[in-house]
DNA sequence: ACATTAAGTGATT
DNA sequence: AATCACTTAATGT
């Protein structure tokens, strides 16, 4: 079965008689790139774990305006969902495919039974929030002690390190997006950078240079 | 050629 | 740094 393959990523985190739960148990779902798995408010109650592709983690406040929050990325799985989910909890932040996205859905009703019964998957439950939690701290650093230049420049360099090339391909509105601000503030930010020698600007794309 | 979307910019708060 | 209003440039049909 498809699920089966798909769970390779999972075999040195979890022991093979839990995989073959996940297998049983879990409901396969595809998202295409742009489609929203939880929207905030929402209460979920499936864990999914990414096999294939990206969520995007945003927080969004009532005017509809996003923050980066984090990524979710392939054989990982929501830390929202261990602690917010499992209570009953609305979701206070929205989740989004950035790009065609592979994964399993299980139900929460499984955790307390999986916390005990399976080492493994407590150890995968904490090292997620453990690591999720670590970057959510990366990212109020940038917010409280960095001014947008700087942010603006940490969040291309992780665009160029995650491409695994000097260009970004985004365009101001997107970046603005992610970085809660306006558009024109990111196209002016931009044009000093590039007055600057420090990256180069094209339609939808973004060349970065040394220098920066 | 025309419409649409992205980007650049001055002025204002 | 945000918003407005407007221009210019690139792209799609």
């Amino acid at each position: 079965m498809e699920v089966t393959q798909h769970l390779e990523k999972f075999k040195s985190l979890l022991e093979p008689e839990l995989l073959e739960k996940i297998a049983g148990i879990g409901v396969f779902k595809e998202l295409k790139e742009g489609d929203i798995l939880i929207e905030t408010g929402q209460t979920l109650r499936l864990i999914p774990l990414v096999l294939e592709g990206l969520l995007k983690i945003t927080r969004t406040d009532e005017n509809g305006k996003e923050l980066l929050l984090y990524y979710v990325n392939e054989g990982e799985s929501c830390a929202m969902t261990f602690t917010c989910c499992m209570e009953h909890y609305p979701s206070e932040i929205q989740a989004m495919a950035e790009e065609d996205t592979k994964l399993i859905l299980l139900p929460i009703g499984i955790m307390d039974e999986w916390m005990v019964k399976y080492p493994t998957w407590k150890a995968f439950v904490m090292k997620t929030i453990r690591y999720r939690f670590h970057e959510l701290l990366k990212t109020i650093d940038q917010v409280a002690f960095h001014n947008l230049d700087s942010r603006l420049i940490h969040y291309l360099k992780e665009k160029s390190v995650a491409g695994s090339s000097s260009l970004v391909n985004l365009s101001h509105e997107q970046i603005a997006n992610d970085l809660g601000t306006s558009r024109v503030v990111i196209s002016r930010l931009l044009k000093k950078l590039e007055n600057d020698n420090k990256l180069l600007l094209y339609r939808n794309q973004i060349k970065l240079l040394q220098a920066l």
